[in-house]
DNA sequence: GGGAACTCAGTACGACGTACGGAAAAGGGA
DNA sequence: TCCCTTTTCCGTACGTCGTACTGAGTTCCC
């Protein structure tokens, strides 16, 4: 994640960046009360948000079209339009309510119970909305609960008394052990939302490969590691296992700066 | 990554599975000779594979359409489905063929050596094909270069004399690390393969957030980090970093593996 | 009461993957 | 040599998608 900010003009802040950034932001932080003139509108921007998470939640995030959100909600596909710019950012406004979820942890307790908390509260959000996975976003959006939760991560870290550019590579490090862990095995237990196909039967169709191709003298190791069942793995444990080696290696680096 | 090898019959190998799915393991793994009879091919499947890695690397994953790719090779787009089963199995031929072009360790380095290789590798790979991070693949294609270089990592981590099961998961734990740090850093530095908008248009066109609704005060550590600098990250450190931190937790259990 | 502002939604356009079927090319058997 | 079978190439077409445009209908303000 990048959270840079960008030098901006002196001058009055609304009119900065682009009108459609402007209403964006304004989506996600102030979404604006319907207005006076015209029809009362028959829907709310809440009622299009969490119709396409149910859309995401029921079919996969491939099914989500305005078409299918639109159909979900009793309406015709362009009347999203009034609430909503378009479909990625339906989608951006989608991903900021999954964050809000996450509880934060307790403030007085020691730095690492604090940064394992997070982890495990990123790894129940991918279990309860698995479509953040192949979300795929280029960057996360700019919203009150991506960047609450973020800014609660690195004041835990922070706590570790690490200069500030480790920090930052501390909280990323967390994130993305979560997220690869989320991405091999949430993606194997549920269906492939493009084409519906199980896990099983994506295996199943291939298996042609081990009566021909695989041979136990080209891929010894695997083959051990598969033999022994290591390769059924459970995703708590995973995530406790990485998320020990990582802050292990965490808590090290602090007691050589202390030293030095 | 899930590398289970399914049950499979007792029967003649070239029955297992579907016809689609062997077809498709044929295709990675033996690519079939050309026919004798009707006209000559114009093209090869090596072709086929590089230009759709070729539009992939102008204008990006969200532009590999058949109709593209087909484009650029001079023939019509129906033409390519006589080397390749469908749009979802060129983006496999092509993961394949992207990590044809990875590195192996020398074996007989230390453990540590061979994991940081394997790491860096990676991340070259991920430079070089950035469209493999856009990919979204929900599973590894199960192709000879892909398993060669799985194979080597699991070697590798092997020599730390940790139990299978621990190996199969400090394996996926330096893959996730490499991902997500190309993961944010490339698609940074890169345009938006969809939108065709660069990160500084992203940013610029939301530059209104930091006029109206970020506060120093609801984001105290972001605003420190920030102006520390330290949120301009340079890409190899941040894979080094993560990958120190990551293989000292890795040691510190060997050794207390070794003590209890 | 009239005009301005707004909502809802039908139609349409250009993209996409790909099923289908036809024309043309090449080899093998007579 | 001729024909038939096999295979390649690819135009057409269908159903999907996001969304631009347009217009009809609704509500508030002056």
């Amino acid at each position: 994640m990048n959270d840079e900010r960008p030098t901006v003009p002196d001058t009055d802040p609304l009119t900065w960046g682009t009108p459609e950034g402007r209403h964006m932001i304004r989506l996600l932080w102030d979404p604006p009360a319907p207005a006076g003139r015209g029809p009362k509108q028959k829907l709310t921007l809440d009622q299009v948000i969490e119709a396409g998470m149910a859309v995401a939640a029921a079919d996969g995030v491939d099914k989500l079209s305005m078409r299918n959100v639109a159909a979900q909600l009793g309406v015709g596909a362009m009347s999203l339009y009034t609430y909503v710019p378009g479909r990625d950012e339906l989608f951006e406004l989608m991903v900021d309510r999954a964050w809000a979820a996450r509880n934060l942890p307790d403030q007085s307790l020691p730095w690492r119970d604090q940064v394992e908390l997070h982890a495990r509260e990123a790894w129940a959000m991918y279990q309860a909305y698995p479509w953040l996975i192949r979300a795929n976003l280029w960057r996360m959006p700019l919203g009150p609960n991506v960047m609450d939760a973020q800014e609660d991560l690195y004041r835990a870290v922070m706590l570790t008394g690490l200069p500030y550019e480790e920090v930052a590579r501390v909280a990323g490090l967390v994130e993305s052990h979560v997220f690869g862990v989320a991405r091999s095995l949430i993606t194997d237990t549920s269906m492939s939302s493009s084409t519906g196909v199980t896990a099983d039967e994506y295996w199943d169709s291939r298996s042609s490969f081990w009566g021909t191709y695989y041979s136990p003298e080209r891929f010894p190791t695997m083959t051990a590691i598969w033999e022994s069942g290591a390769f059924e793995r459970s995703a708590g444990d995973e995530i406790e296992f990485g998320l020990a080696r990582l802050l292990d290696g965490v808590e090290l680096l602090i007691e050589k700066l202390a030293d030095g």
